[in-house]
RNA sequence: GCGGCUGUGGUCCAGCCUGGUUAGGACUCAAGCUUCCCAAGCUUGAUGCCCGGGUUCGAAUCCCGGCAGCCGCACCA
């Protein structure tokens, strides 16, 4: 049986050591999250795997790193500034607050995004608006910005913000790496890394943070000239079927990429990598979705968006943990107006921007995916999760602690420990041990018995079936290697 | 941010209404015994009333404020 709430999850997830509250000795701070020390490898892992996946696409996608303080100058330019924050009004009478340029449009029919805090009151005013709750007096208009502030320099004296967004930074490296890359087009930075944004209510546990930790790679080209590479790289994926939602669609279908040919070649390729990623590295298949968002859903420099969608029980069903926005050459050419710096290449016996496709996972919701779809209650509580992702790979055990078997199982530990995650656990019943690694779910058990006293071997024992094979010393290492690797499956040793 | 409910060892909960022995249970954890393969048993032990203020001879319990969590509303470029 699948666990279903998040307060069984959540409990499990503090008792072992995954994620809870951050500060939580000081009450903690709604918003943050701490990863423990099995959260952290789970992360970490989830991170290496994720990096060796997208960059291999391609030899010429990279990672970079940037700094998480923005100057104020750059996310006025990329929009953030006026984008991202609202303005709210207060009622007087019920204390409720709206946003303005709602209230103004419920009446107009117009929008009233661009408006600022005068304006909006003025309008307010004009209009004699009153609360849509109780149609009480509304009361001073007020800027609400979602980033967080900070102040540059001693005094204080310059204006930055945390980056709400990884983006940014990547963006701003653009004529750099152009050139540092020998101007070979396409190419793609690819970075990990927090992102901070202060929302009203943060809630549903990691999936909506104040601090959160993004994984995006951008992919710069020029469409009138690399859609014939991105066309020759579909017949990778050709024969790949994807679960995909297209707007108007109440449900997903699994379909080939042919039948979704009006999409430009280099968004079918990247759509069908991302989908190879969670059906290979996560082991994700039936609980996902590829869902197009209509253009009411979607920003206005989003020409094309799909989110990567999955099903979790324990947040009420689907939800959003990665997206691929084709975002035209809107970014580049804001950054290009707002720092005067030329963001253009040669192309076409002309200069045109580079148009941006952009690859972007949320860690934390990723993370929470896994535990989501993995954790399983009834007979034995366990965790399903790829070898590779596992926080512990192998765990190493002495059938009892006496004759010998406690320090040959510590000899077998220090072996494995230099090539595999491993935990070496000796108290309790041997029964106790193999459940306390179902519940962090460690695919591998070994266990150091009578017979390894005789014939130096050990039994294997496996999370999912809890079957065990029996294998030689020398070969252990070689044969967690092969599982581990998916080189060889648990079954092919059997019988 | 607004309204309702909630906050007790590591986890989950009882106690609170009606203030008063040493705050109780289950699981967990540690040490030891036992143990030839799936949370067995025995012994011993560790850890707790979210924070701050008030009322009172006395507060986990009543009152006020804060913080956090859940649900609903709003928010989520």
């Amino acid at each position: 049986m699948v666990m279903t709430t998040r307060e069984e999850l959540e409990s499990v997830c503090k008792r072992r050591g995954f994620i809870w509250q951050s500060s939580e000795i000081y009450g903690g701070e709604a918003g943050f999250y701490d990863y423990g020390h099995l959260g952290a490898r789970l992360k970490d892992s989830w991170e290496e795997q994720w990096k060796d996946f997208f960059l291999s696409l391609d030899q010429n996608y990279h990672l970079v790193y940037t700094p998480n303080i923005l100057p104020y100058r750059v996310l006025e330019s990329s929009g953030h500034v006026e984008h991202f924050s609202d303005v709210l009004i207060k009622c007087n009478r019920c204390g409720n607050s709206f946003r303005g340029d709602h209230l103004v449009e419920d009446v107009t029919g117009e929008s009233a995004e661009w408006m600022g805090k005068d304006e909006i009151k003025n309008k307010v005013e004009e209009l004699n608006i009153s609360c849509p709750d109780c149609k009480g007096d509304l009361g001073d208009a007020e800027d609400f910005n979602m980033m967080f502030e900070v102040d540059i320099g001693p005094k204080g004296e310059r204006k930055g913000f945390l980056r709400p967004e990884t983006a940014q930074g990547t963006y701003m490296n653009f004529p750099r790496e152009y050139r540092a890359l020998r101007r070979n087009m396409p190419f793609g930075l690819a970075t990990v890394g927090p992102a901070f944004r202060n929302e009203i209510s943060p809630r549903q546990g990691v999936y909506r943070m104040r601090e959160f930790q993004q994984a995006e790679l951008q992919i710069f080209f020029i469409p009138s000239i690399h859609d014939a590479l991105f066309e020759e790289r579909l017949e990778e994926v050709a024969y790949t079927e994807i679960p995909v939602m297209r707007t108007g669609d109440d449900m997903k279908k699994m379909i080939s990429v042919d039948e979704i040919k009006d999409l430009p070649a280099y968004y079918i390729y990247h759509l069908s990598k991302i989908y190879e990623f969670y059906k290979d590295i996560m082991e994700i298949e039936g609980d996902i979705r590829l869902r197009e968002l209509s253009s009411e859903e979607r920003a206005f420099y989003n020409k094309i968006h799909f989110d990567v969608e999955i099903n979790m029980k324990s947040l009420g069903g689907w939800k959003e943990v990665a997206g691929l926005h084709y975002r035209s050459d809107h970014d580049l050419s804001q950054h290009q107006e707002g720092s005067n710096k030329k963001m253009s290449v040669p192309a076409d016996g002309e200069r045109k921007v580079p148009h941006v496709i952009e690859l972007s996972f949320g860690v934390d919701r990723n993370i929470w995916a896994l535990l989501d779809l993995g954790y399983r209650t009834g007979d034995r509580d366990w965790l399903t999760i790829p070898d590779k992702l596992a926080p512990y790979q192998v765990a190493v055990f002495p059938l009892v602690r006496k004759d010998g078997l406690l320090e040959k199982s510590e000899e077998v530990f220090n072996k494995l420990n230099t090539k595999f995650r491993t935990f070496w656990d000796v108290s309790g019943s041997i029964g106790k041990r193999y459940a306390r690694q179902d519940e962090i779910g460690t695919p591998y058990c070994v266990t150091v018995d009578y017979d390894t006293m005789e014939e130096d071997s050990v039994t294997i024992r496996e999370i999912k079936t809890t079957e065990q094979i029996r294998v030689s010393i020398t070969q252990l290492e070689e044969i967690l290697q092969k599982l581990t690797e998916k080189e060889k499956l648990f079954d092919d040793y059997m019988g």
